[in-house]
DNA sequence: ATTTACAGGACCAAATCAGTCCGATATGCT
DNA sequence: AGCATATCGGACTGATTTGGTCCTGTAAAT
């Protein structure tokens, strides 16, 4: 069922609520397991993660937490993807080419690196401002901004 | 780092290689598992799926094997992966509705759903028979055909 | 100094995945 | 009829990944 790992869907919840209500302050894990629901010993396993990969900066101490690193505009889908489950790619070879043993003789290798670069560019168009924004009845996320063609693909 | 498992990158290696040599006769499992040099009782295992999911057609007995059940350009990427993997959704929610409690109060659900149907849309528009063709210097998958854009994301 | 809160781990149970193997059944050939 | 060939539909196992918890140390504020 090709989907990502339930500590990438909560951290982008987090992140998301982190965008919501930012005003300058830091907000705790616990806070904001809080105000998500989510099981506070994952939430704070996750915002440490975020944190170390340069999502969010955390500060120590008491009246401590975390802000986002970067307006949510700044921030997009496959960034918050790679940060917490790792580079995106479908198959084997397009993380660690040499890995697959087939992969000279291979004639779907190609095709997929493309397919890929797709899945990439749609991820990596849509920000955490987009996730974040109040949804007006009737708005949605801007899709047009894809813009997937050809020519994008053209080069990796 | 978000991937799709190995039965279904093998599967689609498989299937690739039966477009390509397609002749009206049936290949036996382990004709292609020589041919694609992939581990035979994997191979037998996915063909075996592969043909229960509609993908495949299996003559029993001697002279018996799999062949393609329809032609390749009828055949999606995301068809194939479906089949191997199950339905295709980046987070429970898309695939599952109801199964995650914070469901009713959870902003970014809506812009999920789009993401998902973008990439849906993206390796629907890949067919098997882009992936099989010899892979003429230069020349690339029709990406252009994606045709993402925010015409075809307005409805579900 | 005490309290608050993050950092960096170790740790474990459960689920999934990769891979193998078997008996049953259907077909073609002699 | 009988045999060889192949798929069918399972069960099965070992290894890896995932989800989730917990503990010790350290930094900052009061």
């Amino acid at each position: 069922m090709i989907k990502l790992s339930r500590v990438t869907d909560y951290g982008i919840v987090l992140l998301a609520h982190l965008a919501e209500r930012e005003d300058g302050t830091t907000r705790s894990a616990r806070e904001v397991a809080q105000e998500t629901r989510l099981p506070a010993p994952m939430v704070r396993k996750i915002l440490k993660s975020l944190a170390r990969e340069g999502l969010l900066l955390s500060h120590r101490g008491a009246k401590g937490g975390y802000s986002l690193a970067r307006s949510p505009e700044d921030i997009s889908v496959s960034e918050m993807i790679g940060a917490l489950e790792g580079p995106i790619g479908l198959t084997e070879c397009t993380v660690h080419p040499g890995a697959c043993a087939q992969e000279s003789s291979c004639h779907v290798r190609e095709p997929w690196q493309q397919i890929n670069r797709v899945v990439q560019n749609a991820l990596g168009a849509i920000t955490l401002a987009d996730l974040a924004r109040p949804p007006a009845p009737g708005s949605r996320v801007p899709l047009s901004s894809l813009g997937v063609d050809t020519a994008n693909m053209t080069e990796a």
